[in-house]
DNA sequence: CCGGCAAGGTGGTAGGACCACTATGGCCTG
DNA sequence: CAGGCCATAGTGGTCCTACCACCTTGCCGG
């Protein structure tokens, strides 16, 4: 009797489970290459259009990377790695949930603000300040954007938690944040950005976490504020 | 000239990103059934197999939902469905990852049980007691663990942010937390976790936010210096 | 009127053929 | 001898076709 399949799902779901397994009993090392997809396929006893949809699924979920002409390679497994996918639901959230995310959002920035202006140093503080002054050197809501969006990403990145920046980058994905600041920086909320952002600037200047906290979950509050009324007024 | 096809990666990473596009600017509804396979692909124009790669991926992402025999479907794209995928993130870190991963945790879970304080009701509050007690009634950590993640799903739902739980629920997936708690009760932390979760309880049928708070930040933060000294003696 | 059965439609699997790209090694040139 | 070029084998990417398993629908007979 053979019983290496137990007849559960779909043959590539259990492809796909199979690697995953196999990665974390640590057969398989982060970087590592993988046997090619023929020769993946006759293991598994599958075929090779099925073994193709299983690694395609895990490539997408950013577990294996597949070079063309080259083979199909482990990621490092890093939290950027992983975590790229959680753009996906920002971008596909409206609603309520966009609220709610926004919520989760102003937990974790603040706490990373907090634990950024504890750790971080001269050089991380002086490229914040790069991004602070470019901000507020234009009036190109497509150059503020993107400094904003380099601003909190040092930040969070001094906080020293991989893994919480991964996050907080996937919630503050390019479209994510296009759709929600457009209608709000049309309200004229430049002004009100700036006195945030020099806020948090200087709580991380004076390395006061309490402050950094403060600032920042009023920053994300008040985005978050002014999408739920949004909402409201729709309905 | 057809300027349709921009000849930019893949095709199947190109129709990925047409079908999500087609979500994003509301041409397709949650739960709205799509064209069959084959259509799609003449409608992108490539082949079947492409297609069926690209439906894969946006399956395993929580998008969509293949249901054989009857056609391909848009999910509910709500929290839940989106956020499924978080749980490979926790099951496939390793090392300083979890200390990262129980960090986010410790801030979200905090957060979470602090809301649910303010905002719990009687019905909810008595499914958390049930767990409770079924919790110190049995030795069987099996059974301890399952009960265990389920006091705290019910108080993450009670905070009312189904994103939040989503993600609290990625966090706190079976094979996650059999890895760590495995070593972790093994040193005989039955008893502190009891006391743990007694003050965790206190705290909301007093409706004290603030003590919530503290309850659940030390709950976690325990398992998180424990794995943390792991670590560190490993090296 | 209702239950069951048959047919068509749909996703799931398989296997083959060919294309596009990469890497490697030997060969030719300077 | 050293260096760069190029043929070649190997790999993922794409396409096609055929068939299977399952669901849905609607017709047919009781």
């Amino acid at each position: 009797m053979d019983e290496t399949a137990p007849q559960k799902g779909t043959v590539t779901q259990r492809a796909i489970e199979q690697i995953k397994g196999m990665i974390g009993e640590g057969r398989l090392e982060p970087g590592q290459r993988l046997p090619t997809e023929r020769d993946l396929a006759v293991q598994l006893g599958i075929s090779r259009s099925s073994m193709r949809e299983a690694i395609r699924a895990l490539t997408v979920l950013g577990v294996l990377e597949a070079r063309h002409g080259s083979g199909i390679y482990v990621t490092q497994l890093e939290a950027g790695d992983l975590l790229e996918t959680f753009g996906v639901v920002a971008d596909l959230s409206r609603g309520p949930q966009l609220v709610e995310l926004l919520e989760v959002r102003r937990v974790l920035e603040s706490t990373a603000t907090a634990l950024a202006a504890a750790r971080i140093t001269p050089d991380q503080l002086a490229e914040v300040e790069k991004h602070l002054t470019a901000m507020n050197a234009t009036d190109d809501p497509e150059v503020i954007l993107a400094h904003d969006l380099a601003f909190h990403r040092e930040i969070a990145t001094a906080a020293g938690n991989d893994t919480m920046a991964a996050i907080l980058e996937g919630l503050s994905s390019r479209t994510f944040r296009a759709r929600v600041w457009r209608g709000y920086q049309e309200e004229g909320a430049f002004e009100r950005t700036r006195r945030e952002h020099a806020a948090i600037h200087r709580a991380l200047v004076a390395h006061d976490p309490e402050a950094a906290r403060a600032a920042a979950a009023a920053h994300v509050g008040e985005v978050e504020q002014w999408l739920r009324t949004q909402l409201s007024d729709q309905a």
